[in-house]
DNA sequence: TGTACATCAGTGAACGCGCGTTCACTGATGTAC
DNA sequence: TGTACATCAGTGAACGCGCGTTCACTGATGTAC
């Protein structure tokens, strides 16, 4: 992962990785079967990162927009951290070639914005969410907020503020899908 | 440029290139120095498109409003036609490795939100945009429209309706920073 | 108009390199009797 | 407790492949006198 983190999926080779981990590039073949199998190993990683930011902040709030919030703030540190891994689930370097990859990239994406999708929808019932919002559109605002920002992010090598970004987008992304709160009605 | 948006950069050998144009894989030599040189035509080539989006735009519309929308749906367009040729700007596979390639593309970026920022400040300046509004947020945000979407209509190879979502999500976006129209003052 | 030469796009063989992968091997550790 | 064997992580040499690139070459086209 930090291998694939510091330079991505591009320099993941058999050999890099042998030599991170303190061995001849053969002995990984003790480990995985082919290298397609040490890629679906990583993708399997930042999908479970990506959903246990939402588990958590599912956990952590019970308003729906306040949840989205702690899921937008734990992505962004997400990219922070990993030198912007999940953008990898976004980049050509995945999937470029074998569809069968690109399948499954683009199952990640979906099992993410699944969840997303619900939180908005709860956010709906709840009347947190404007109700006459496309589902779908919010969702990908959502990752509107997150994806351009982590490629700039990565561009500049850290000199982007994600984020500053994220704060300020969270501000216009609310006044798009928030419903204005009239009183409290009990 | 049909071979990169159809397969994404990181098929385009000098080998495909030659076959493509029905050459020799060595005669290419005779028009380009190295690879390198290769890949800078192909960026230029995308950036000017993208600035030509632009400058058309802007001789279509007075209203910067109808101007930015005008600028995503022909985007949108652009990466309908291309199969998602611009999610390149976006793409790993042309910065991994070598910083000045990363630069190139960083800039062709800059060159392009540039120009989008100067739109946004005349809708700020003509009260069109609210002027609270962080200018680069604003930049970001319509970024965040296109960027995920072409990333997504590429994954499922144009399964999805970006058409449709830039539709939707500019609704979403003027929402957010349409300044509210009063009456109309001479 | 005809000859002599320069220019230049395209050829084909060859190169070095890094890649993913294989395979027979070694040597340490764990298990059975 | 001691011997015999299985298991298994790691080794190192070798492979075939596709890549970008080079170089001496061919042959057509353009130019000068």
């Amino acid at each position: 992962m930090s291998l694939v983190a510091n330079q991505g999926l591009r320099r993941l080779s058999v050999a890099a990785l042998a030599r991170r981990v303190g061995l001849v590039p053969s002995g990984i073949y003790r480990h995985f079967r082919s290298k397609e199998e040490i890629l679906t190993a990583v993708l399997d990683r930042i999908q479970e990162r990506l959903l246990a930011n939402v588990q958590a902040a599912r956990e952590e709030h019970d308003d729906p927009l306040d949840c989205l919030r702690d899921v937008l703030m734990r992505h962004v540190r997400f990219i922070r951290e990993g030198r912007a891994i999940p953008r990898l689930i976004f980049s050509d370097d995945v999937h470029a070639g074998r569809p069968d990859r690109r399948q499954r990239v683009l199952a990640v994406l979906r099992r993410y914005t699944d969840e997303l999708d619900a939180l908005v929808r709860v956010g709906q019932r709840q009347g947190r969410i404007r109700k006459e919002l496309d589902v779908q559109t919010v969702v990908m605002a959502f990752l509107g907020m997150v994806v351009p920002a982590g490629i700039l992010w990565h561009l500049t090598e850290g000199g982007f503020d994600v984020t500053r970004h994220a704060q300020r987008a969270w501000k216009m992304f609310c006044a798009a899908v928030a419903e204005p709160q009239e009183s409290i009605t009990p």
